[in-house]
DNA sequence: GCGTGGCCGCGTACGACGTACGGCGTCGTT
DNA sequence: AACGACGCCGTACGTCGTACGCGGCCACGC
């Protein structure tokens, strides 16, 4: 009987992996594969192709040996992304940054923002909780390290860093699926309304969506299409930073 | 040779379908299905059972049919998730709000997290972006009716709405993997972390994360876990719409 | 020199899944 | 009464993740 397929990675057995507490094997002629080789790997592909184009058969493929060898590295392909996950935090810089706060959460935005960009495969695969591996520890260590003495709580601090990473997430999705979309269909942004326009202004009566209408073709107008998700980001980026301020302000006013 | 697997929704099939393009059958004792009734099926296996278990199969013994049937009313499984978003969109409210903008778009982002504890499995599948359905449009409508005249630009009051629906996701987000979690394991959420505390302190050195171990802490007493989505809703909430007014009182002053 | 035990690598096979394709019955129309 | 369209669906294919067990190789003990 195959086992039920899992979606979602198995806890213990992802921490297991991520913070490698298998010792490595002590033969002489080492193995010709490793947990780090098989990650790279995967990466690699995610990068390239997207998501969907990794497969275990892929993997293997990729690194020269058969489908199930890649089986004695990792325990199953959630297990894989996880560490895939947790490997690309690790490649994130974490610069000591000059300034104040409000410069240096923007920093931690940016920067997680250019994460995003460089593995979009992230985007869809942290559907679930990420695992806690080593290095989302220390990113996260970091990105609070940038913000703890700005007089709020414990708690308001890791809410605000939530906050905030959460706009990036939502902004860099945004940003994917144009990117995504015109791979696809080979149009640009702006091509593609122009093309489907026809059919929407057929199917929307005149004025039925009087206000929807004329603030999306303003949208469009604005930004030539496919620069919307850049406007996005730094607009609601501005807004969270701002609303931050409020509070710090307040905290600092009632000292 | 069967056709690649496509995992986003073909545009174009899509908003056939969702506006409903096809004139329909005049049979007399009409046909056993519909699209309606096999969006419904699906919605009611996707809301019990989650996104995983909605395969075509299963919608198809859930209507008394065979599997292909199901093809004779969607083109395909992308574009029947499409379909199932569109309509779940349809379900929300949209009342006439009394008082000022905030408590509107506060509004706005409170039912939208309701849509999405109701119905949790459209966190995954709207990772690509939403094709535009009827209802879809007339949710936009009625959203952004609740702020045009705030005083920003077209531009502007489309930026702040996608910010508010997007803090909205990630929230949700945050909060149903925290019952997945519960429900795959069993565990609360405070009771998953105690039992791979262990773990986790053997890994890491002491103080090797001392802010995170803090942080992580605080947050952890402050909520008993579990409640900690909740929080982080509202307090990113507060802080997004806080970071919109300094902008809507700025263009006041400026008037 | 010779077992021998453990582990690496992998061939095969199974049970999902989405869906192409072609056939069959049942109607409304002519 | 004959026909053509359409609803329905059985079968089959390609793809996926992965369980299982076998073969070969190395380090080690004798």
């Amino acid at each position: 009987m195959a086992s039920e397929r899992r979606t979602t990675a198995d806890p213990a057995r992802s921490l297991a992996l991520l913070w490698r507490t298998r010792e490595p094997t002590s033969r002489s002629a080492g193995p010709a594969l490793s947990v780090d080789r098989v990650v790279r790997a995967a990466i690699d592909i995610a990068d390239a192709e997207g998501l969907d184009a990794l497969t275990m058969r892929r993997v293997a493929e990729a690194l020269g040996v058969g489908t199930m060898s890649v089986y004695t590295y990792v325990p199953g392909k959630a297990e894989l992304v996880a560490v895939m996950i947790d490997t690309a935090y690790g490649e994130m810089p974490r610069p000591v940054v000059e300034g104040d706060w409000r410069t240096r959460l923007e920093r931690v935005a940016r920067d997680n923002l250019a994460l995003y960009q460089r593995h979009p495969w992230m985007l869809r695969a942290e559907t679930t909780r990420p695992v806690l591996g080593p290095h989302l520890m220390a990113k996260y260590e970091y990105e609070l390290s940038a913000i703890v003495d700005i007089g709020l709580t414990d708690v308001e601090v890791d809410a605000v860093l939530t906050l905030v990473l959460g706009h990036v997430k939502s902004a860099a999705r945004a940003a994917s699926e144009v990117v995504d979309l015109e791979r696809e269909t080979g149009l640009t942004d702006g091509q593609w309304w122009q093309s489907h326009a026809p059919v929407l202004e057929t199917v929307m009566t005149a004025g039925a969506y009087p206000i929807a209408s004329r603030v999306g073709t303003a949208a469009g107008q604005r930004h030539g299409a496919a620069y919307g998700p850049e406007y996005a980001f730094e607009f609601g980026l501005q807004r969270v930073l701002d609303g931050i301020s409020v509070v710090v302000a307040e905290r600092a006013a009632n000292r």
